[in-house]
DNA sequence: ACCATATTTTCCTATATAGGAAAACGTCAA
DNA sequence: TTGACGTTTTCCTATATAGGAAAATATGGT
């Protein structure tokens, strides 16, 4: 076996869980209680099937829990695995702001540099860089 | 063509961009400063063509900007793109907490339900679970 | 047991990776 | 130009989907 590690398995964790959008869908609306596939199907313009096969997905990551109700079955959220994926993208929440201002600091420090040394390395481009903005 | 729409490229939102953990890793590096590929590649463990493929998707997507530098690339994050994940996934905040308590809760309810009149009705039995959540 | 309803599970197909290796491309220096 | 260094781009391979259709599995009612 030469090749091949194709992308993870969409089981593996909530992040690769949630790139789906169908799946981001049902999330959404099972915030509004337990639904029966027929009817999460019927909702969000999707085949039974489909539904079925995404919920199972969920179901393995843990963000859906599902119970008997009778002739039907219903699914429930169970969000407590979507805190880990909201904490990772809050760690850049102080960035967003920044961004623009960031790049363009860098480059009014990069070009003051300049003209006191004319300072070509690299290194030191990228710790000026990391200088620029208070980092690491 | 009958079959086949796979999954969704990585190149199509942020969402399938952070589905990968080495990816979340250069993010989270940028986070530092600008990195040239080759220190980059060297930090976290991966070789260049990697982390320059990886690179790649994430410029796709707009979470990182590149400029050069000399010999070298530059690479600094662009974190606006993570804006509309984090505030996706904030829309399921108030259910961390309540994931464990509402299902509770929604059985209780139920068989509290079912003393009073033997409802097997799904329809009826779904409607009920909004109410125990007071939702939508 | 038999039937109708609800849901899951095969099959099958085309696509999109992710990784390794090697080759191609860019850029600066002598 | 030749060379060295840094980065990107092919190739190639095995895998993991996502979708549609059809078959297989419950489950409850009569």
């Amino acid at each position: 076996m030469v090749g091949g590690v194709a992308r993870a398995a969409t089981t593996s964790d909530a992040f690769n869980a949630i790139a789906e959008p169908q799946r981001r869908d049902i999330l959404a609306l099972l915030r509004s209680g337990e639904w029966p596939v027929s009817d999460l199907a019927q909702e969000l313009g999707m085949s039974m099937p489909q539904a079925s096969k995404h919920l199972r997905v969920l179901r393995e990551v843990g963000l859906v829990r599902d119970r008997k109700a009778g002739k039907q079955r219903l699914y429930g959220l169970d969000a407590r695995g979507l805190r880990p994926v909201h904490e990772w993208v809050g760690g850049f929440e102080r960035f967003w702001a920044e961004s623009f201002d960031r790049l363009d600091a860098y480059v009014r420090d990069l070009k003051q540099a300049r003209q006191g040394a004319d300072s070509q390395d690299p290194e030191q481009a990228r710790q000026g860089a990391n200088r620029a903005r208070r980092e690491e």
